[in-house]
DNA sequence: CAATTTCCACCTAGGTGTGAAACT
DNA sequence: AGTTTCACACCTAGGTGGAAATTG
């Protein structure tokens, strides 16, 4: 255990891995209506994987690959076809919930920092013939600011922020525009997309606040000829089914809080191996001039 | 000197770097008409810098930057205004045009080669609120089968090939479909595409036959909401226009054949610095056991 | 024997957390 | 004291030509 000095105070609730405050947390959270969904109407239907019972009808086609999130079809497109119930299925959701279940954190940086986990869905319900756009966005969860308190290995609400004035930034799928049968063909997964906590950011990254909760929501879009979708900052007003799911909330930090955090990104990044431990710090000991 | 053992025939001329058959060979070809437009009847332009002398009035607005290849508005859009005047400019001219009086030469390979130096063109004239497409094929400048003649390091007529029954695989910009007004804001690079010499490829390369004469074509074309333009294997047959250029002209081959283009890639390609001269055969040294 | 394939050392390009320094 | 930034060693991922092996 040779992790981040950054963490060194962290309970030995935090390393058993207790997760009974978090679960009790979640109820009141679910309950919530969405609160930041003003911005055209659209429906959008979480789901867990703990909640897979409800909706039997349309579930029953599931595979047990992940959690879905369906929409009902209520032909803001305009069409009336069975198909136009799309349901999206979190790819990957078994390491996101490892994940949530310590208190995922995702560092940011002012060049853009990857997700990991990275968001990755398949989509069903799409007219394979028509053409859609698929993106991503992130959005705050409350407008809480948070603070992460070492001995007690617990994130506390320590301000508050308005998050109201901003609108997220939207990060396109690079297949986009594409056909229906091919982004079913396919796991469409958005792992180029970078947070950044730098306002002025002119990269086209995802900006956030350092010590907030998000969550990643997906879009898809039935091509629209009148607008270019492909150049767009912000969502069109409708004909937009949104999609998150629970487990792929996370706070935004600059450095790990948490380090069993640490220890699971560094464990199941292939970016992070270098700091795996059985052959960590033989580096380090090269760098003693002793051979002399 | 100590590049591949396979160009050590190579004559005095050659490592000079005498430009004068080559420039002989030109004129015939320029002279001969396009053999190979017959799938759309689309107009091609060709200008070398050389002949860049013709039609004043459409080239005095042209830059220093390099040559230009222009393609006027017959109308296969429908549109009549002055802006269907696409003029497409190809970058790093003065690279293509060193390998070009060598006499370029492209690697194949069964998984896949980049080109060194890549195809990257301006693009002006288009209607800067319309979408485009934005491809590039490669196809056969002649029908012969080379042969490098190490002592004389001249390509030589080695036999004949049918290229007629291949329709050639085309390769979209990943950019597309885009706006005419940030295709024309950007340098428009196909540094990613490759080429194989396996006929089976499914990787969506660009399939040639080695030891072959072949030539990029760059192909703008305007949106086409009835196709979907993104997953074709071959052109339209209306609405494309094409352009190519002399100095990217190049025989394709399995591993090089004349040094003096290995010895160019080498110095212009980033990927190959390892085998720059300073510090080459410093790695075989270590190799050697002999510091028992 | 010419042409092709394969494995390799050496690169570019860029995604990791670290730990010290800097910031606020 | 909490948070952010930076240079860095260490990775992944993949683009080079060399040289030996293989193909036809």
């Amino acid at each position: 255990m040779a992790l981040s000095s950054r963490a060194h105070a962290f309970s030995v609730e935090a390393l058993v891995g207790r997760p009974s405050k978090r679960k009790l947390r979640d109820p009141r959270e679910e309950a919530q209506p969405e609160l930041l969904e003003k911005d055209g109407g659209e429906e959008e239907e979480r789901r867990s994987s703990a909640a897979a019972g409800r909706k039997s009808k349309l579930t029953e086609k599931r595979t047990k690959t992940g959690p879905l999130a369906t929409t009902f079809g209520f032909n803001s497109f305009g069409s009336l076809e069975e198909k136009d119930i799309i349901q999206v299925e979190l790819q990957g959701s078994e390491l996101w919930k490892s994940f949530h279940d310590i208190g995922t954190e995702m560092i940011i940086t002012k060049a853009g920092r990857r997700m990991f986990p990275s968001v990755r869905v398949k989509v069903k319900g799409l007219d394979p013939g028509k053409q859609y756009y698929v993106a991503i966005d992130v959005v705050p969860v409350d407008s809480k600011r948070y603070r992460y308190i070492y001995h007690s290995s617990q994130w506390m609400i320590a301000g508050n922020t308005d998050h109201s004035c901003i609108t997220p930034r939207v990060y396109i799928h690079p297949d986009s525009p594409c056909s229906g049968e091919t982004w079913m063909r396919q796991i469409i997964s958005f792992d180029r997309v970078k947070l950044t906590n730098n306002e002025m950011d002119d990269k086209g990254h995802i900006i956030l606040q350092s010590m907030h909760k998000y969550k990643p929501r997906v879009h898809v879009m039935k091509q629209d000829s009148r607008v270019d979708l492909s150049r767009i900052q912000s969502l069109p007003a409708e004909g937009v089914k949104t999609f998150s799911f629970k487990e792929t909330e996370f706070t935004t930090v600059t450095a790990y809080q948490n380090q069993q955090i640490t220890k699971l990104k560094i464990d199941r990044n292939p970016f992070a191996k270098g700091f795996r431990d059985p052959g960590r710090n033989r580096w380090k000991q090269q760098l003693i001039p002793s051979d002399l």
